[in-house]
DNA sequence: CATTATTTCAAACATCTGTTTTAATCATCT
DNA sequence: AGATGATTAAAACAGATGTTTGAAATAATG
C-alpha cells in the first residue's frame, strides 16, 4: 500500500494572509513577528518574504484583499444614492449616504470569519501611532472618504465644508474605534433596533 | 579664571520621564526605543535600567506620575457630586456627574506641557493590542470607572446598570480616542460652544 | 581630607527581528 | 523519464533592542 498522497499543499499565500489578519488585530503590526505568522500559518519563515517580499508588502495585502471589495461596494451604494437624488432633481438624504457607507461594513463584518479581526485591525490602525500602519490605510481610504464628503455636502448645502468634515471624521472614527465600536454593535442587539437608531449617527448630522 | 560649574545636573529621572511621555504618545510603547528616549532626555542608556529597573517601570511611572492627580480630583467632585444631591435628599443629575469627571481632564490638558501628550497616549492606549500597556491604563481607571458607573446609576435609577455601562464606555472611549478626541476639541473653538453641547456627551445619556 | 555611597558612563551581552542564502523538494511540461 | 521552473526548507546573517557590567566620576558624610 502506496503511502498516502501528502495533503494538497495548502495555499501557502492564503494562510499566511490569514494568519496575518489575525494576528495584526490581536498583537498589532509591530507586535506580530515573521516568525510567529509563519508558525500559526504552518509555513516555513521564509515563505513572507519569498511570496509578499517583506513585512511591509504583507501589511499592505493584508489591507487590500479585503478593503478594496469593500470599497467597490461602498462606492458603488454612495454613488446610486447620488444618482437616484439627482434624478429626481432632489439632494441626496443624509441618512441614506450614511448607510450607503455603514451598511456594506457591518454586513462584511458578519460574512466570513476573519472579517471580524480586520474590522479590529482597522479600529487600531486609526489610532496606531505607526505611520507604516496609518499610512496604509488613509492611502487606501482616502478616495472613499473624499466621495463620502462630497455626497454629504450635497445633502447639507447650508452646513461649512469644513464642518461637516469634522462631523465625518468623528462619525467614521467612532465605527472603527474598537471600544465604540464594540459598543455600536452591542447596543445593536442589547436595543433590537438598527444602528440608525444610534445616537450618535442620528445626531452627528441631523440636528 | 576657573572654569564654569558644570551645569546643575538636571534631574535624570524627570527627564526620563518627560522624554518618554512624549515618545510614548508619539511613536507609541513598543514603537519608543530606550536608546531613543535616553537621547532625547541627554542621559545615559543606562540610566533607565539604574532609576526604573526595566522599561516597563517606567511605562507604569510615566503614567502614573499624571493619572494619580488627576484621578484625584475627578474623585473629589465627583463625590462632591454626589453628596450635594444626597444632602438634599435628590438624585444626583447627569450632567453634573459627567462634567465632575471631565472637566478635570480638559483643564489638565492645558495645564501643562507634557499634558496633551499624555491624553494623546491615554487615546491610544485604549485602543492598543499590547497587553502590557493596555493592562496598566486599566489597573489605574478601574476604581475611578467604577465610582462613575456607580454614580451615574443612582443618577438614571431606571436605566438598567449595564446599559449605564455601555453608555459610559462609549463616552470615556470617544473622550480619548485621539481622532475623535481632537475632533471634539475642534468643535469647541469652532463652535465657541462648551464642550457639553457636543452632541455626545448631551445625548448619550439625555436621550 | 579621607571615606563612603550614589550616580554616570562606555562597553559588552544575550536575545530577538526581518531578511538572505543555498540546497533540497515538488510540480509541470516535452 | 528527464529537464525546467516554482516552491519549500534549514541555517545563517546583520542589525536592533532591553539589560547588565565594572570602572570612573560625582556627591554626601565622618
Amino acid at each position: 500500500m502506496k503511502p498516502p498522497k501528502s495533503l494538497p499543499p495548502a495555499d501557502t499565500r492564503l494562510s499566511i494572509l490569514d494568519a496575518s489578519e489575525y494576528l495584526f488585530a490581536n498583537e498589532g503590526y509591530r507586535g506580530t513577528t515573521l516568525r510567529a505568522i509563519t508558525k500559526r500559518a504552518g509555513v516555513n519563515l521564509a515563505a513572507v518574504n519569498y511570496h509578499f517580499g517583506s513585512k511591509e508588502t504583507l501589511l499592505e495585502e493584508v489591507i487590500k484583499r479585503r478593503i478594496e471589495p469593500l470599497n467597490m461596494e461602498r462606492r458603488r451604494r454612495i454613488q446610486e444614492v447620488q444618482d437616484l437624488a439627482s434624478k429626481k432633481g432632489k439632494k441626496p438624504v443624509v441618512k441614506s449616504v450614511l448607510q450607503a457607507f455603514i451598511t456594506p461594513t457591518l454586513e462584511f463584518r458578519d460574512s466570513e470569519p476573519g472579517a471580524r479581526d480586520f474590522i479590529t485591525f482597522i479600529g487600531r490602525a486609526f489610532a496606531d501611532p505607526d505611520d507604516s500602519v496609518r499610512k496604509v490605510f488613509v492611502r487606501f481610504m482616502h478616495p472613499i472618504f473624499e466621495l463620502m464628503h462630497r455626497t454629504m455636502c450635497l445633502a447639507l448645502p447650508d452646513y461649512p465644508a469644513d464642518l461637516v468634515f469634522w462631523r465625518l471624521q468623528f462619525c467614521m472614527g467612532s465605527l472603527f474605534t474598537p471600544c465604540i465600536s464594540a459598543a455600536i454593535f452591542t447596543w445593536i442587539h442589547q436595543m433590537s433596533q438598527t444602528w440608525m437608531q444610534h445616537p450618535l449617527m442620528l445626531l452627528l448630522f441631523l440636528m
